[in-house]
DNA sequence: ACTGCAAATGAGAATGAAAATCAATTCCAT
DNA sequence: ATGGAATTGATTTTCATTCTCATTTGCAGT
């Protein structure tokens, strides 16, 4: 999978580009839990995140965690989903993309479908709405696990 | 909004078969539960259900609207959504389509596009992976919120 | 109808992710 | 260096949902 947006200094700028355009503050915790969560390959909850966090800062806390991958969101560094209820699962923000979960296995495969967006745009103009974004979430087996 | 296969007649026996079929009892409680969730224009949570199956049956307890809406599921009565985190929103089995949601006042259009669904099977194909379903959500502001 | 027993129920406790609190700390513009 | 707002971390709280378990109930076989 190609990292669109993804370097580590991207991030990192863009984390501090957020930060003063709204008057908040540039904090070691922030960086570090941005260092972390940029060495996750895929997705990843908070929960897990904090444990990741933890190794290198036993000191930062859960709480932080969980606020800072919200901010992430909001810097568009991070984007969020829930593909099962209950948990909210992080990846980095790299380009548009939908995706394709096994039932079994619980495997992750990104895709792009170029004409699936279109339509989406036409959905949307035919009712009047104005889209922000949109969660295009696939479930089935994998080739693995439809075998098995 | 068609009801695709919405009537009363048809709910309950579609749940008399599922649970004679899975060895299981009809019970008071399921066919009052049943009927209160007939009764629901759109999509409601658990909770909203319990208050509504209350008023005409006090005696019913919470845990068994849960239990018997995610019954409902499995018997094909009833669809489960979470278009926001932390809550299930049911809604009865009516024909596959899609949601669009206005994050202003949350009101929710449902819709269908044969293309997309195309290209859905069409992605599958190409990852080898047997689809069981999908969930689309498109997010955005309807034509009151996108111009107040 | 009677019995046996697994399924179902209901009340309340337990869970678990996320949000809220709040006193103590830390950034940062001046 | 200073002041005040932002931030943090420990903790508590929330809230939807699930679990537990003693009791009840549907129902298949007598």
């Amino acid at each position: 999978m190609a990292r669109v947006a993804g370097t580590w200094e991207e991030a990192h700028e863009r984390l501090a580009e957020y930060l003063s355009r709204h008057g908040l503050k540039k904090t070691r915790q922030r960086d570090a839990i941005l260092d972390s969560f940029l060495e996750v390959p895929g997705h990843i909850t908070s929960e897990d995140l904090y444990e990741q966090v933890r190794i290198d800062h036993p000191e930062i806390g859960a709480a932080t965690v969980y606020r800072t991958l919200k901010l992430f969101v909001d810097a568009k560094i991070a984007n969020a989903h829930h593909f099962r209820d209950g948990v909210t699962l992080y990846e980095h923000e790299g380009g548009h993309h939908d995706h394709l979960i096994c039932l079994g296995c619980g495997a992750i495969v990104e895709f792009r479908n170029q004409i699936i967006e279109e339509q989406l745009d036409e959905v949307a103009k035919r009712e009047g709405y104005r889209l922000t974004q949109h969660r295009l979430h696939l479930y089935g087996l994998c080739p693995d696990c439809r075998d098995a």
